[in-house]
DNA sequence: CTTTCGATCCGT
DNA sequence: CGGATCGAAAGG
């Protein structure tokens, strides 16, 4: 089965990319081996989205939000832990999709070792577990999907196959203390690797 | 320059 | 429920 990379096409709309993205695959490659997880949870972060980093504008952290879409944006988040989006929009409109959990597809031997953890539901359902599952980190950020060691892949293209229909969820995001009712959270109901969030 | 605080996770 | 841990961004 040949890797199609994930089309660029379908990243234009941030919404939309957000929905799209779930099922696609991320997958790493490194000497240590590879890893790659099925996109089961996203949310979108818009230019006109208070939550969103770019909101406030271009700075040097959210310069890669303002690239062309298809690239990685990769934060440190609380001193310690990173988050990973698909930059989307037009270039110059500071738009991304926060990937928020992933299901463990390969490597996961790997992810295990990475993490800590020996349960597979904890390997990658949290935005900060699946970066460091990936073994992802600040050289990742504002480098291209399409090649490379760090890809974004449509979904059939990876043994495994599709994932299940379900009915989709669009809710509002985790975390965040401003814009806090916007729908902008995606995934499908009773996808059991959906991350759980804190409830604080 | 100083202070604040976060798109989180974990152990208790 | 509190602590870790640090840099970006806001405030003075």
């Amino acid at each position: 089965v040949p890797k199609a990379p994930f089309p660029v096409s379908l990243l234009a709309d941030t919404s939309a990319a957000a929905r799209a993205l779930l099922g696609a695959v991320l997958e790493h490659r490194t000497s240590e081996g590879v890893t790659a997880g099925r996109i089961v949870e996203t949310e979108a972060y818009l230019r006109e989205d208070p939550a969103c980093h770019a909101h406030r504008g271009e700075t040097p952290r959210t310069r890669p939000m303002f690239g062309p879409p298809g690239r990685a944006y990769i934060y440190l988040i609380y001193g310690m832990h990173r988050c990973f989006n698909v930059v989307t929009g037009p270039p110059g409109v500071g738009e991304a999709v926060l990937i928020r959990a992933l299901e463990p597809l390969a490597g996961l031997d790997l992810m295990r070792r990475r993490r800590g953890v020996e349960d597979i539901r904890n390997l990658c359902n949290g935005p900060g577990k699946l970066v460091q599952a990936l073994g992802l980190g600040p050289a990742h950020n504002d480098t291209s999907l399409a090649r490379g060691a760090l890809r974004l892949l449509v979904a059939d293209s990876y043994p495994g196959g599709p994932p299940a229909a379900a009915p989709l969820r669009v809710v509002p995001r985790v975390g965040i203390s401003v814009a806090v009712d916007l729908p902008l959270r995606f995934y499908f109901e009773g996808n059991p690797w959906v991350s759980k969030p804190w409830t604080k």
